[in-house]
Order: structure tokens, then sequence, then C-alpha cells
DNA sequence: GCCGATGTTGGCCGTACGGCCAAACCGGAG
DNA sequence: CTCCGGTTTGGCCGTACGGCCAACATCGGC
């Protein structure tokens, strides 16, 4: 195991997409040269291109890498349980820590793909949905063991919770004074009992039951 | 109105703006070259440089146009309600309504303010602070009416929310079966009331409180 | 019908990019 | 010591970018 990570540290190609990813992170993969990367990586443009032919080949490189890393850690985090809904929290926590744990690559295969074309781009889509996937599964269990309230649409379910979730790697600070555990915990508890109070649960019940069944009804742009 | 309408229509720069902010939507900022905004635009690139001067400031008036854009809608979408709950729900409608209207420059907006440095960077952030200043505004209120559960962290509130109802300019389709206001709709349903069953709910009652109170506590990588 | 202002044209310029390569380098096997 | 495959070097090349401009078109006001 330390010879993993002596192997993960020592290696040149990975210091390469550590540096690259840094970069893409902070200024998007097409406003960053190659020569820049290189110099990040402590090496000359033309050793870069003898690792990686292309930018674009580097950009893949990446985003595998960071994939199979989201996967291993989640699928490792929920291995060890068997309770449905503790699996779904567990995964959670860890998709959260991976997220926010200072790997620029996550952040770049969340925000960047759009970079790729054609058959790299199709790859790339493929191995997300297979992420994706996987997460349907572990929400359609808890459904199926009954932890889920009745009608919910587990699809929409995952599309905002992704949605809550990656979209904290835009604000999350290391500074901060929340940890990945502490945010990955509220959102828990906000999704799972959800926010109205018992008295506007109540009180407005009919009407939250009224906007579902007529949705859009209320327009009050162009009077 | 039908003034405005066609002044919009019609206005060369707005025609710029809308070709540019499809361009950026698609293929990003830096990716993206004056040329193909010009013939886009149906001008040529040097009647584009008439215009803006420069890439970046044709970015800059585009996000501009677009938080203004956005900023309205919301105010007016709220202005005619009293009733602080309702408010934060017609006030979401009218955002996704926005975000997904078709209008590339509020998805410009969100994902793209990477490219700006310096000055017009600052001004942007400003800009979009005052927007989510709004949107505080009407957590706060709603908090202070008794609609929230005790001890909802505002802003953590927000930004939970405002990812997952962003997160949507990703993965919507106009094609699909949902329309804006169902997805607002269920975003709400989902908030507001949680997604657990009051079976899970009772049953993981003190799980869900422990780990409120202790978060972090679980970790089971590298044991 | 002239005139100035507003907008357009098509091409030019300096730059810096991604990609490439021939030569040099290095460390370990024989 | 020699050799050889893997690796690094530093610079070169074609391209296409953003920005610029002088000449030209258009058109409403007088």
């Amino acid at each position: 195991m330390s010879k993993v990570r002596t192997a993960r540290r020592d290696d040149p190609n990975d210091r390469v997409l550590d540096a690259a990813a840094a970069l893409f992170r902070a200024r998007g993969f097409a406003a960053t040269t190659v020569r820049e990367i290189a110099a990040a990586a402590g090496i000359l443009p033309g050793s870069l291109h003898y690792r990686f032919a292309t930018k674009e080949s580097l950009l893949i490189a990446l985003m595998e890498r960071a994939v199979d890393h989201a996967t291993a850690a989640v699928r490792d985090a929920v291995a060890g349980c068997r309770d449905p809904l503790e699996r779904l929290r567990l995964g959670l926590c860890a998709h959260m820590r991976i997220l926010l744990s200072g790997d620029d690559a996550i952040y770049v295969l969340l925000y960047e793909w759009r970079s790729l074309t054609g058959g790299p781009r199709e790859d790339m889509v493929r191995l997300r949905d297979r992420y994706e996937a996987f997460w349907d599964g572990l929400l359609h269990r808890a459904a199926g063991a009954g932890c889920l309230r009745d009608g919910v649409d587990l699809s929409l379910l995952r599309l905002f919770s992704f949605g809550a979730i990656n979209w904290a790697a835009q604000w999350y600070s290391p500074e901060g004074r929340r940890t990945p555990d502490q945010i990955a915990d509220a959102f828990w508890t906000f999704a799972g009992l959800g926010v109205l109070s018992d008295n506007a649960r109540s009180g407005n019940i009919t009407e939250i039951a009224g906007s579902l069944a007529a949705p859009g009804a209320l327009r009050n742009e162009e009077p």
C-alpha cells in the first residue's frame, strides 16, 4: 500500500496530471496552455509531449483517473453496510469527501467534459452514466425498503441531489467553518426531513398538494 | 411594450449577444473565436469589433444583461405576494423558468465567470452577490415567519438549493417530459417535506439526530 | 442632392498556441 | 566499457487567434 502511495507520488505521469488538474480547474481547459502545464509539473514542453501526445489525451487520462477514484471510494464506503438507508448516507459522505478533498481532477471531471468531442466525449459520458446508475441502484434499494416517501421520483431526486452536492465544489473552502462531513450531514438532514416547520407543513399542505397537482398554474408575468 | 420587444429583436447588438451566448454555452468562452460569433450573428469580424472592442467586453455585456434579466424576473414574480412562503415558491418558479427558458446567457453567467479576471470579475461577483442576498432576504423572512424548521442553516439551504436548481440547466431538455414549472414544483416538495417516509423518519430519528450532533463521526475508509 | 454620422467591410499584423523532432542524455544490463 | 531503450531537451513550424484599421456604404436631416 505504501508502494501504491509512493508510486502515485513519484510517477512523473501523475505529477503532470495533478498539475494539469489544478490549472484546468483554475483557468479552464481551453485557456490553459501546454507550456503552463509543463512548467507547473517541472518539465519542458517537449517532455510533456512525450508523455501525452495531445492536450486532449491529457484531459481524458485526467478524467478517467478521477472517475475511477470516485467510483472506488464510494463503493468502498458502502461495502461494509447492508442497511439501504445507511448505505445511501455513507455513499453521500464518501462522495462529498472526494469532491472536497482538494482533488482538482474531480472538479474538472464535473465541469470540463464540454471540452471533449466525438468518441472520447461519449466514452466519458458512458463512464459518468455508470457512476450515476450505481447511485440509482442505491436509491432504488432504499425506496424498495420503504425508506422513502411514496411517489418520490428517484431520477429527479438523484438529479437534484447531484446538483446540490456537486455545487459545493464551487463554494467550499478548506478554510471555511464547515468540514465536508458536516456539509454532507447537513444535506442529508435537509433532504431527508425537509426544511418546512410542522406549522407550515400542516398549514399549507393543501396548497402544496395543489401546486403539485396543477404545476405551473401560477403565472404573474405579463399580466 | 411591443416597442421593447421589437427593439430587443432587431437591435444588432442583441443579435450579437444572443449568438455569443449560444456559442459560449456550447463550446465555452475560451474555445469560441470572435470569427465564429460574427458568422453566427451574420456580420463580419470587423463589424463585431466595432460593437464590442474585445471578446471579454462581449462576455461582460452578456452577463450583465443576464443578471439584470434574472433579477427583474424574480422581483416581478414575487412582487404581488405578501406571504413569505409563497414568495419563496414564486421566486423559485421564476428562477427556474428563466434558467430553462433557453436563454443561454443565464447558463453562461453561471458557468463561465471563471473566464473573467481582475476588475470585471469582481464586478460580476458583486452583482451575483446582490442576487444571492435577495434570496437570503426571502429565506430570512420565511424563517422569521416560522415557516422553516428551527435550526435550519439558511446560508447552507440557499447554497444547496442553488446547486440543485442551477444544475437543472445541465440536464434539462425542452423535449423532455417535464416542464420547468413541474421541475420547480418537484424541487419545492422535496425541499419542503423531505424524501424520507414516516417509517424511516421515526425509525431513524435518533440516528439522524446523532449524525447531526456528531457530524463526521463515521469513517470507514482506512480502517 | 449634399453631408456628416453611424455602421460595415475585408483584409492585415503580431503573437502565441499546439504539436513535433533530431539530438543529447542517462542508467542499468551484458 | 559498451551498448541500448527509455526519457529529456530546447527549439522550430504552421496555424489561427484577437485585435485593428483605412476605405467604403448607408441613410436621415437640412
